[in-house]
DNA sequence: CGATTTAGCTGAAACGATTCAGTGCGGTCG
DNA sequence: CGACCGCACTGAATCGTTTCAGCTAAATCG
């Protein structure tokens, strides 16, 4: 199929087709607008000279602005743009948006992050689209603020109610409290945690008291505060009883990292609770490599349930999470806000303890 | 941080700053865009207004038109939108688009495919970008037509040279023909084949000599081709030896229904080759539950070498390709196209045999 | 000191479409 | 037969920017 090639120089326009054809360009747009403001033939005609002219239709900035809308709604979240792709959790999230989303024949643009000075500004700024998906973590972060300052229909997720947004989250601490509570049932006293990184500024290390009371970040606070609601329950200091590590990354990488600075301690942790699997699995590579049976000498709790934790081995411990839903809440809950719809102004699901192979009682219990 | 209420209908624009102002709307455009063209002072108190009249930049529709471009580059492939996150190969493979765009603070427009009548008109013509990279299997797919007529800067993907646009590919054939020989070497001699579609209008089942010859899809021919020339090499007639069965989607379900219909068959295949790893997966699947023992009983290899392949029980024997680089290579060109730069037309990357546990010697030989 | 440059800003024309209030006009109704 | 209606189409305003050719006044030069 030949495409057209007679006007080299610039593109086509609604404009030339009308001048073309004699008609004014308000029955050319209608032509593609309004199918039923015209006659049939001249319709017709029009798609010819169209296709002649190598046209491909309206002009999408254009139409969009003066519609008001893009057809697409803008995914931020705080990662380089890879890890939407990379990470089994993000993807997963993201696959659920996706199907929402394409229902109603909405593109889905990831905004990027570049690594400048106000990274947030320009891309979400300049982001061409009808609406905001927000996976990010403290509610001061600049990238929800600029997200904000753009007015557009936004949805959070992971992070509850500011500035009365819908929101989608899951149950953290109810997680958080019966992985913990399952270590403990099996007698496990000495405890690490691999957190997530607790504020935007963190480093990478052992988080003390004082560091863990200055957290803002909301997934990693409802975590901790689950995890102590178990120890609370059966009359344990949270203090005496576990080591908390952050984690900068999101990555196995990390998780070895931190399980080599948990189990350096002593006396040694004998079950580590990872806040997401991505850690967990780094923890079962450094136990593998240091020669530490896992569960007999060493217990190990992820958190998200990515297909990887089953394949894992020994098979993986953690918490289920049901990531696809919340990426079709999410979906679902800014479609509604564009179509005017009513929905529910915030989405709450269950989480779920998966008992697998990583986790056993303690030596000598 | 509050972020101005007082104007609840309309949103504000340059031309209100200005006025507000006393200046020119082009004094505040330059605010923003060029910022050595006004007194700091000026522009101080420019986004001091904006700020206040919770104006959050120049509107990206607007800003699109005038310049002629968006900041973004579309992403167009045959299967839905949510695909892109739950096919391990594609999620590789937009993760290395993704690495490369992030860098230039791009955004990546995935355009779906609403289940329509037409439905790449719609979403193709509407999408916001300067850019597109296209993964399609013919070259008269109506999707690939449609980007065409855009007539903007294009990347072809697994696909050769059409209308002289840049392509980036994997060695099909070759790799093809190392999973073949490497079966052949083992001494089978029934072999099953489990292909992509065929042509667009493909339906599953046994594809017979006539369909195998009206193939269009580039990829599947290239590798069927691949498959040939090892049968070729040791003087052993292709329909004499293999079948084929030509899947719809590209899932391990697909692939147990393959698996099914292939092994039904007297003489019954004793290796099976399979066109992705999903599908090799699903032949696993379908062999555990059959009581087949692999390798012992068949030999299975893949294609893409996902990371399913190593982790599945037995470890898959399957053909290396290099999803991410393939992604990079595509995002590079495309960029190189967009900033006029120099690049290839066609980047062509290598695939590798990888041996593991689910091929063996075929029993009694 | 007059001529020339420069900084800082303005006005208005695009960019490519959509939309709304008409305008003729052939046909229908009572 | 006149009033009225609906069809098919037109004109012009508008969406929110960017850009380019000025323009003015102050600064610089010889």
């Amino acid at each position: 199929m030949k495409v057209n090639t007679d006007p080299p120089k610039r593109r086509a326009t609604l404009k030339d087709i009308a001048t073309e054809l004699g008609v004014a360009t308000a029955t050319v747009s209608n032509a593609y607008n309004r199918p039923d403001q015209l006659s049939p033939a001249l319709r017709e005609r029009i798609f010819e000279v169209a296709a002649r002219l190598g046209y491909a239709g309206p002009d999408p900035m254009a139409r969009g602005l003066r519609r008001g809308q893009s057809g697409a709604i803008g995914i931020v979240h705080r990662e380089r743009l890879s890890y939407a792709f990379s990470d089994p959790a993000a993807s997963l999230f993201l696959q659920g948006i996706a199907r929402e989303v394409e229902a109603g024949g909405q593109g889905l643009l990831l905004v990027s992050r570049p690594p400048g000075q106000e990274p947030e500004l320009a891309a979400i700024n300049s982001a061409a689209v009808d609406g905001f998906v927000v996976h990010c973590l403290t509610a001061d972060d600049p990238l929800l603020q600029a997200v904000l300052r753009r007015q557009l229909p936004t949805v959070l997720v992971d992070q509850p109610g500011f500035d009365d947004l819908p929101y989608v989250m899951i149950d953290d601490s109810g997680g958080a409290r019966a992985a913990a509570q399952h270590v403990l049932d099996l007698g496990h006293r000495r405890l690490g945690v691999l957190a997530f990184r607790l504020t935007p500024d963190a480093t990478a290390g052992i988080a003390d008291r004082q560091r863990q009371e200055a957290t803002t970040n909301v997934v990693a606070l409802a975590r901790l505060r689950g995890y102590d609601a178990a120890l609370r329950a059966v009359g344990l200091d949270w203090h005496e009883h576990v080591t908390v590590y952050e984690c900068l990354e999101h990555t196995p990488a990390a998780g070895r990292l931190a399980a080599a600075a948990l189990l350096a301690a002593h006396p040694r942790p004998t079950a580590l609770l990872a806040m997401s699997d991505q850690l967990a699995l780094g923890v079962l590579e450094y136990a593998a490599q240091a020669g530490l049976a896992v569960p007999a000498q060493l217990s190990v709790v992820g958190f998200d349930d990515t297909p990887a934790a089953a394949l894992a081995s020994p098979a993986l411990t953690t918490v289920y999470q049901p990531h696809v839903d919340k990426g079709r809440w999410a979906g679902r809950l800014l479609l509604a806000r564009l179509r005017g719809e009513p929905s529910p102004g915030a989405v709450s699901l269950p989480t779920r303890l998966v008992v697998r192979e990583s986790t056993a009682a303690v030596p000598g219990v």
